[in-house]
DNA sequence: CTTGATAATGATTTTCAGTTTCATTATAAT
DNA sequence: ATTATAATGAAACTGAAAATCATTATCAAG
């Protein structure tokens, strides 16, 4: 019996993102050995219909308003769940929370990086210079890989600074 | 007299780290209108004596040891007056803490960037790759500046992934 | 050396994002 | 339908960080 149960964690662990499994998206949830439900469809709808660095809280509260019986609990639970297998990145851009986007927008909202505010807290997001980045970052990627034995998964930048709203005062 | 004061509040601020102002190192305290007290020296040590990536609670337990009066929250306080003025960089590594490294550490320990292990939470330095880095994020600093009027002050480059010693289990 | 204005400190309290627990419910396979 | 297991959500808990506030240290001016 408990056997059986060692294996199934196995099967459902080998896809995972952890460099070797192939990113999925929203109809491959199965694949991995979960279940899309509907607390994990709604809040994938809701990361999916905006552009926005939603918290946890900010996800919760938009889930909550079509189907008020989904938990805070629940939405931590799925968000982990996500970042973990890949479809979700989680950012912190200095105040106190997490904030959420889809890894893969289907909107087209292509691949970004952020520019953070530290005065306002306002996020831009830019595309620009992100092929020279992204060129960059292959290559460093490989070199550190070779020389570290380190498996990257995913990286960070980003830019501090002072927006222009607030430079102007 | 309250002119006094705005005048003096004026003065303070100017030489900060908000793009403006130089960075100053520790002697150069006073000059922002601050006091180099001896709890913030007590920290700046700490932070000056290591080449790990201390959390409040590890620079408050190390500080503590020769001050006992020093408490949490002056650690605290000061580190976010450190980060501010731009003498030390803020960390996010994952794990719900923040971590905290002298800017421009004199024993010549370089600028460098951070490799993170999300298995094991080892953080690896490297200075490798560092100048192609340089190169490339100073085009996009400019770049992004024009572009968005955004007076960057600094940025963030992180790679997470599995370490060695990780991935040989 | 006082004195007075102000900045810094530290004990304590509070906050709040995120986790854990656990009893219950939903799901998929047999 | 039955059973094994995964998912859920309410509530309690955790812990890092921030806020409060009475006290103390510092510096500049007289």
């Amino acid at each position: 019996m408990k056997l059986k149960i060692i294996i199934k964690k196995e099967e459902s662990f080998m896809p995972w993102r952890d460099g070797t499994g192939p990113p999925w998206l929203e109809g491959k949830f199965k694949g991995c050995g979960f279940r899309l439900t509907v607390p994990r469809q709604a809040i994938l709808d809701v990361l999916a219909g905006t552009a926005e660095h939603l918290s946890a809280e900010d996800i919760y509260l938009k889930v909550h308003k079509v189907h008020p019986a989904i938990g805070l609990t629940t939405v931590y639970r799925t968000l982990e769940l996500l970042v973990q297998s890949g479809m979700v990145f989680k950012f912190d851009f200095g105040d106190g929370r997490a904030r959420y986007e889809l890894s893969e927008n289907p909107k087209g909202i292509g691949h970004h990086h952020h520019l953070v505010c530290t005065r306002c807290r306002r996020i831009i997001d830019y595309q620009d210079f992100i092929d020279e980045e992204k060129d960059l970052l292959q290559k460093t990627e490989r070199g550190l890989s070779k020389k570290y034995d380190f498996h990257i998964t995913h990286h960070v930048i980003q830019f501090y600074g002072v927006c222009r709203e607030c430079l102007g005062c």
